[in-house]
DNA sequence: GTCGATAGATGCAGATTACACATAGCCGCG
DNA sequence: CGCGGCTATGTGTAATCTGCATCTATCGAC
């Protein structure tokens, strides 16, 4: 009971990042061309904690890399010239899969959670095989 | 059109991994104390792809230096002795606040795919602001 | 004693990240 | 005109994380 002191506290706050980010950019790209500066704002309007503008830079850079979208120069606008994405075939196939995967993950987290509920007992003898 | 063939051909299978790892086994470990090697084995057959035993393993060595497990060596059983773990209430708090991101990241997902979903026109002038 | 299954851990090369910083064009203001 | 601020994109670097292979050790069967 007295070790629930992490005195150092690693970063409490859950953090989406990685194939996190990347499949959000991807889902904004979907029916909807943008740059790298506008999907930082939606990101960040849409709840997703912390996103450096950096990192999504780098990963709208690898995402092309990876053949999941396509980008262009696009000067028509005042301003700074942008880079225009948007979503590939073999991006929309990847978002999809991405979403199956998803949703088994969280099938997995809700029947774990489910389990044992309230009558924990020997884990050597559980109901499985 | 011809560029949806990309030579190098870069893992196109979704691999859940990172902090859906790390949270899946915490959810595991609600209501249910076990170790590694069984923990390894509940995630392949909830259909986890490709998990790594050795990534296991540190992931929960990592869990327990951030405090949202805790472990004792178990040798009751006959075989290896075994690294029990079992969640903290760190833990749990980290659990539910990840699963409340995880909706939140599911809102985001599923927002940016339905919007503009039929009527995709011009990107520079969305409805919003 | 040897083999296989169980159980956990580590070394290493490669990838990924957060943070800070750099570049450049445009706009308004005095 | 000069200057700061906003837009827009990019990079350097240190730290972290991952997958794969490999290693140790215990036990039961033969």
């Amino acid at each position: 009971m007295s070790e629930t002191d992490p005195s150092p506290s690693p970063d409490v706050r859950p953090r989406l990042h990685g194939e996190l980010l990347s499949t959000s950019l991807l889902a904004f790209l979907k029916n909807w061309n943008a740059y790298g500066y506008q999907l930082t704002q939606r990101l960040a309007e849409a709840g997703m904690p912390e996103c450096d503008s950096g990192t999504v830079y780098r990963q709208l850079r690898q995402l092309e890399r990876s053949g999941f979208v396509s980008s262009f120069w696009d000067t028509s606008e005042s301003g700074p010239a942008r880079r225009m994405y948007s979503l590939t075939k073999a991006g929309e196939i990847f978002l999809t899969g991405w979403i199956e995967a998803l949703q088994n993950y969280q099938g997995v987290l809700q029947k774990a959670l489910a389990s044992f509920d309230g009558l924990a007992r020997d884990p050597g003898a559980n109901t499985k095989s």
